[in-house]
DNA sequence: CGTCAGTGTTGACAGTGTCAACATACACCC
DNA sequence: GGGTGTATGTTGACACTGTCAACACTGACG
């Protein structure tokens, strides 16, 4: 990860500060992300960074950004190439975006920890989690042809499984949850108790 | 808020903390948050802060905490007097659930953001959050005794359904969700749905 | 009145993000 | 090749942060 001693370029530096970012990140949480420290790490100076990002928050937006990337090909994996059929992929991938959290926490929570990155527009972090929501919606659309969930606008449908798979996601994270709860158990459970509930017919309004 | 003028002693400095810290918080975030700010603001010196909390994570754990317990008082009172019967009466307190995250977006932030509060125990955050947590469980259990809600582990049932409204509020305030949803649908057609997954009898294991 | 614990203040320190001024090195044109 | 401009990296500096030790004041209780 260091730069060759004795060269003052550095290769790619851009690149490397992202990684090494991440680096930081899952080991001791974005509280940890320093810098200088950062820097120090590279072996290049404190402000060397500022030639690729123009400041600490949007280094990690980028971070962030690629988070979701990662996340959306795991995703789109199984929307199109798993054997399953129906319903039971969408459980499957359910499943696959709580594991994707709990693997990457600290990262998990900077991709949705908008506060630790200031204010601002941040269209890339933007972007990228809008293109993880699409997919999302297009499988909910597949799925009401299928038959496999119920009629209704697809995208408020979308919100609400993303919002409860993101929310078992949190909890799971920041140790709000008995850790005598067997993990695997909770997480099969919650995506069918989610799916459960966009199949019903319902007697209320649409 | 400020102290007398002229008084050495400022009273009830700690009650002061909580409440300008929870203000500077309702006004631009958590990050706003300066212990030196923060004294400036009540007339007091930088380090006064110091003799009623050990440190700035102390501070802003106390303040999660109270959060938790408004939180709760609302649902309390719902859960206790609402004329509405059953499952309404869950809905009800779903949608306030959301609503208290919507009016209170910093400091519901706060109460989840665990990494902005460095490590550590925590022990009053945890059991404010727990209290909360029990009184959710305690509803679902009377909603399997009147058969809204079906058999189970109550315990997990209630994760899912915090996890689903929890979500849902996180991704609201991240600003997760296109400004064309209409919120007050998108709250209600969620808490639905949540709860039509929490009744049906499932076909596979408990 | 004396003393002592509780509370508030001041000075200091190391650490932070960031900027302006400077230094180097590579790419490209003649 | 020599010259030059642009991209990249470095250094010194600044204002700001959380926190601590040493000190000062105050009120309560004997």
């Amino acid at each position: 990860m260091n730069k060759k001693p004795g060269s003052y370029h550095h290769g790619d530096l851009r690149a490397a500060l992202l990684a090494e970012t991440a680096a930081m990140i899952a080991e001791d949480g974005v509280t940890s992300v320093t810098m200088r420290e950062l820097s120090r790490r590279l072996g290049v100076s404190r402000s060397a960074a500022y030639r690729h990002f123009p400041d600490k928050s949007s280094l990690l937006v980028a971070v962030a950004a690629t988070g979701f990337l990662h996340l959306q090909a795991r995703l789109e994996k199984i929307a199109a190439n798993d054997p399953r059929a129906g319903i039971d992929r969408v459980r499957l991938m359910g499943e696959t975006y709580l594991r994707f959290a709990l693997e990457n926490p600290a990262q998990y929570r900077l991709m949705y920890g908008k506060e630790a990155l200031e204010r601002g527009e941040m269209p890339e972090l933007r972007e990228s989690a809008d293109a993880l929501f699409a997919l999302l919606i297009g499988v909910i659309r597949a799925q009401q042809r299928g038959g496999g969930i119920r009629r209704g606008d697809p995208e408020a449908l979308a919100y609400v499984a993303w919002g409860a798979m993101h929310g078992l996601a949190s909890l799971l994270i920041e140790r709000q949850i008995d850790p005598s709860v067997e993990v695997d158990t909770l997480i099969r459970q919650s995506t069918r108790t989610m799916l459960d509930g966009l199949r019903v017919r319902r007697r209320g309004s649409a």
